[in-house]
DNA sequence: GCGACAG
DNA sequence: ATCTTGTCGC
């Protein structure tokens, strides 16, 4: 319900814009903490991936899956533009888009960047289901990371709880947590074991799994980093991710992306 | 103090 | 995130 975005009474004046303090941070931290609670990390959704051989009657299928991203003016940035699309899981198909431009005074803090970008989406969400939209997605991936995160509550995480969703988090670049590197993750990739594998799972100091490094598609060396963000195992994340992947980038990320950018140039 | 720090 | 064109290669 609450993103924590509006903690703050924020009386002040216009240039309010970009301004992080201390109460922020502890507000926002706070925020994270009751949200975490119920953060639900294993596979809990009715549909399934394909069709059975047996009991092919009745099953529901993964169908709609939505994926969001938002870009930025350049010239005024505090100018964004929110977007969300609807792929037919089958096909890739974008069968649904919709895009706001949006002000936005949140500034980006690591670690927190679903206080400044899930607002938007949670609306564009709203508006979906306030109308009964048929291609309401079944599932969402997000760019920017699941429990791949300081204190495993990354966006993903953050928006699949307060639009009780499932949720796949997407990060294009690591971020460094729990003595996770970039040169670990091309150790890991790059190890004989595991040469014949298209994925690695990141296992951080504490012994914890984060997520998994995937080399998506066969041109880019540069892997992706898939971890879960709400009600969605990391095993079927990997699955659906390696599955939506006509290049790097999973196709629901990427279509939002390449539409936001879009519409924010021809909006403004 | 220094480096790192999703988007 | 954004600033930025062409270019080398399959």
């Amino acid at each position: 319900m609450e993103t924590g975005s509006e903690v703050d009474p924020a009386p002040s004046p216009s240039p309010a814009r970009f301004h992080f303090s201390d109460h922020d941070h502890n507000a926002w931290l706070q925020a994270q903490d009751l949200l975490k609670k119920k953060l639900v990390t294993e596979d809990d959704y009715t549909w399934k991936l394909e069709e059975s051989v047996e009991e092919r009657s009745g099953e529901e299928l993964l169908k709609y899956i939505g994926g969001v991203d938002i870009s930025f003016s350049k010239d005024d940035p505090s100018v964004a533009c929110g977007t969300l699309v609807v792929l037919d899981f089958t096909t890739l198909d974008v069968v649904y888009e919709d895009s706001a431009i949006v002000k936005i005074d949140v500034p980006y803090v690591p670690g927190f960047l679903a206080f400044r970008e899930a607002p938007i989406f949670l609306e564009l969400l709203k508006k979906m289901q306030d109308c009964s939209h048929p291609f309401y997605p079944q599932l969402l991936m997000i760019d920017g990371n699941g429990i791949l995160h300081p204190r495993g509550f990354g966006s993903a995480c953050h928006l699949g709880v307060v639009a009780n969703l499932p949720t796949i988090g997407i990060g294009k670049n690591l971020h460094h947590v729990d003595g996770l590197t970039n040169s670990r993750v091309r150790e890991l990739l790059e190890a004989e074991e595991n040469f014949n594998v298209d994925f690695v799972s990141l296992i951080g100091d504490s012994g914890n799994t984060l997520g998994a490094a995937i080399h998506s598609s066969k041109g880019s060396y540069k892997p992706i980093f898939v971890s879960v963000g709400h009600r969605v195992s990391l095993a079927s994340a990997v699955e659906i991710v390696k599955r939506t992947c006509k290049y790097r980038v999973p196709e629901p990320v990427r279509q939002a992306d390449i539409r936001s950018r879009d519409y924010l140039r021809k909006h403004h």
